[in-house]
DNA sequence: CCGTCTAGGTCTCCAATATAGACCAGGTCT
DNA sequence: AGACCTGGTCTATATTGGAGACCTAGACGG
């Protein structure tokens, strides 16, 4: 019976109950007393999570890692394509979050480097095997791509 | 004095022309023959990570590689928040990237399946840390907002 | 003295994107 | 017949992203 099957499916993905069927669905922040979860919509480590999960913070901590301390213009530079405004906001974010220091030198003109925090570091370090990842295996996902565009331009 | 520092600075940079000094400037794709650089904005590599690089992309993959092949339905539920459109749209990229095997069942109702591809596996296992990290330091991060919060507000 | 340059932003406006919610196919169950 | 199911798509609205103007405040040129 394909209900049947529907249930076993449903009932093996319940029984990971902490990262899967998330613990706080809607009902509350239970996740918060006994563990963070970032499946669940309201838990705080996933508001976290979504901060952090984008390109520009990714390659920003990426060059903070590989370059160390910079300025703001040479992140810019560095980080292709970031407008001011998306640097400005996203570097914010890593400040606040505890992830990245910022330092006012307070000359004319004015002078601003970040660099990581402890934190920080922790997670660049996490993150830059997914960029060496993605470059060495961006010449297969191109590929791929390809051949699905072909496959299903008009099939 | 002050040049002097931003100099010396900005130097360090350029001695690593690889990853932050972008060979692909706006010069064009010189960093495709020899290697790809996620930091370039034209390089097919920060195309392929710009798609890679956000919440629901690294969601579904977490998915994926805890609880093993699910259903639509299923993802939607195990991955707290996502609409019906974005997971579409993320599983989709998935799809096409080669990262991500997506089976249709004709029953009915209808049932498909997704799964993880080996080349999905891959980068879901860079992933995952980057998850279990964020649950780990969420509640550190947290503190370090209220506290920028707080000092920044007025002050 | 006036204009210009600089770095690191902010502000404004407009396009692109995300989300919520309605709708759809088409077969099963009541 | 009518309700219900899954895996979407479509539409309307809210949010976000990017381009470019503007700002501060001192150093420099003329």
């Amino acid at each position: 019976m394909t209900t049947d099957e529907a249930t076993r499916a449903r009932a093996g993905q319940h029984e990971e109950p902490q990262a899967c069927e998330g613990p706080a669905g809607e009902s509350g922040e239970g996740a918060a007393e006994q563990g963070y979860d970032v499946f669940a919509q309201l838990c705080p480590s996933r508001e976290v999570f979504a901060e952090l999960a984008d390109k520009w913070s990714l390659l920003i901590l990426m060059s903070l890692a590989l370059c160390g301390p910079q300025r703001f213009s040479e992140l810019q530079r560095g980080v292709g394509g970031v407008s001011r405004k998306m640097l400005t906001q996203s570097l914010r974010n890593l400040e606040r979050s505890g992830l990245v220091l910022r330092t006012v030198f307070p000359e004319t003109p004015p002078r601003v480097v970040y660099d990581l925090l402890p934190l920080g570091r922790e997670l660049a370090e996490l993150v830059a095997p997914l960029g060496r990842w993605t470059e060495h295996r961006a010449g297969r996902m191109m590929a791929a791509r390809e051949e699905f565009d072909a496959t299903h331009a008009r099939g």
